[in-house]
DNA sequence: GTATAATCGAGACGGTACGTCACGTCTTTTC
DNA sequence: GAAAAGACGTGACGTACCGTCTCGATTATAC
């Protein structure tokens, strides 16, 4: 194989752009600003990613931060709490929210964002139907509920609160909402 | 009185900001443009607002785009379909989807839209009560059940299948937020 | 008498545009600065002088910086050397200096300052004649010998020394100018 | 090699900075202009100038304007009237006038600019040494006598005459100027 | 081992918009 | 009804990044 699938210091670069991101925000990221702290000249940005978006895009499927554990603790409440948790982590944890925040709430006019955006959700909920395969063969969940409507209602409570509202999502919000999907589920 | 309240031609400034914010979104939104298209120069622009987000925010609160109506269908369930659709409407429709999302969406790095989004969700939630007070009145609704948790759901499933999963959001997904959210809290 | 000489803050004004020309040199000298420090509204600065240096012909002629004393002492030489010295001092002290070469050196785009500059030489040079007659009346000067020729080269050489040179212009400079002069015209 | 000396339109540059500094003066000289007029945008300037002083310094050492021809007419009042009337062409030819006069006596404050008065001069004085050299091997002038002293009489007393006094300076004036320097230092 | 591609670094550039300053004019209020 | 206050259009400032281009220099692979 003759051709690279990216720079040679991708990593450096990788790291570099979330880091800027985190700390000025997205608007603030500047291509400049990322070869200047990860040794790279400008050219080879350009060279690789047509855009910023592209980057941050690479930067973003290349770290991790996105990947998602699903819980399997043998009821379908558990799960849920658990899944709930994880959504408020990531949304308030000072490693995953400024990243989060940032790019997934990025509107429909930056369509490589978008579609990190749609491929995480997509991903998630591909992952998430397990927990609702399982409850179903428990006998805890009606025939017929849509999971991926319970997971709107239940990350988009969540979401809600937080960036929205800017309110707080503490233990006790998390399982009043859980509990009030499970009944109107179950 | 000596001083006026802003610029005398406060209307065409505004006009402007959210035209060119519809047409090309936010991180497009130059103040030079709102100079030129509203025939006022860039110096008065900064002599009233200190930023584009104040400025915007101004727009915004002066336009009325964000002005909700509360519906009074004799029904919890009519009252609350009637809140969904026009949640989706607001996010839908040509004429407001773009400032909306552009701003409301708007990470928590603008502490001047924070503003504005805080005290558009806070003065829905106040003119929401009513429906939940009449719905208690009439004994649809569980005591005990909070209003802003339910509108958290609704609101959130519909806001995170637009925006955020990139989905549709039809009639029948409303509705179908609506009973199980009602399921779960009547 | 109804109409006014100039606005009721005059002297504030003069001393403030005085001050300022002293602090940030001539082309900082802002009116709108020049306002604010003497209390008074720009527009009551553009009603009374049309331009920056029309307001600062006027501080000028107002302050007395650029009066002239003439010295009697008795002969030529010493005469001369008193208005050397005091040549020197106005482009040196530090009260003058910045005024002096801030306004007379500017050059002949500046109509208003131009004007102060040639009243205040032809003003000198008529001060000075009588210089001229005495050491005429006491035989210590040729017959035919231009006044005003003798003041261009003893004034210009200091001038031309301490500003255009850049250099020094001690007792010793002063003098040996005085008296290659008066060689050369007595 | 691989650094320039300079930007690649340097020559455009230089003739619109001096083409509009004798057009408008040195403070209507602006840099947007120069970029304008010269086809080049204005980061350029800025890249390579940090300021409209050091780019005319530039323009002006580039130009040759301030080149300094030294006469040797076999006479030292051949020379010093040779010298006399350059120095008058300087000040009021077309070509050179507006240029001189806005830079050379642009005040203490612009540092750029000094250093290039600074320069100047002190280039000439070593030009024009050569001619008390020979002056002195003739017999034509005294022992002792300073040839920058002669050349501050000389010269100063054209600038006075011409920018201070703003009075002509014909050719007897020069005559007069060199005769009385000569009688008071041969 | 060395040719020969791919990759990179360095430097310069035109361009857009920024946010600021001071100008000089004009309108509106106030005394 | 004159003077002050305030708002304004205008031009230029100096800066930050943008995205592009041209060259040499550096690496690697592939012969």
């Amino acid at each position: 194989m003759s051709t690279q699938d990216g720079p040679r210091k991708a990593e450096a670069i990788f790291a570099a752009t979330l880091e800027l991101l985190a700390e000025h925000g997205y608007d603030k990221l500047a291509i400049e600003a990322v070869a200047a702290r990860s040794g790279v000249n400008k050219t080879t940005l350009y060279r690789w990613w047509p855009s910023k978006d592209a980057l941050l895009a690479a930067a973003l499927r290349d770290s991790g931060l996105l990947t998602v554990e699903i819980p399997d603790t043998g009821s379908l409440r558990g799960d849920l709490l658990a899944v709930a948790t994880r959504i408020h982590r990531l949304l308030t944890s000072e490693r995953t929210a400024p990243v989060v925040t940032a790019t997934l709430t990025a509107s429909p006019r930056r369509p490589e964002l978008v579609d990190v955006a749609r491929s995480f959700f997509a991903d998630r909920m591909a992952r998430e139907e397990p927990i609702f395969d399982r409850a179903t063969a428990r006998g805890e969940l009606r025939a017929g509920v849509d999971p991926v409507l319970v997971m709107d209602l239940l990350a988009g409570a969540i979401w809600f609160r937080l960036l929205l509202r800017g309110g707080e999502a503490g233990p006790d919000f998390l399982e009043e909402v859980v509990d009030t999907v499970l009944s109107g589920a179950a």
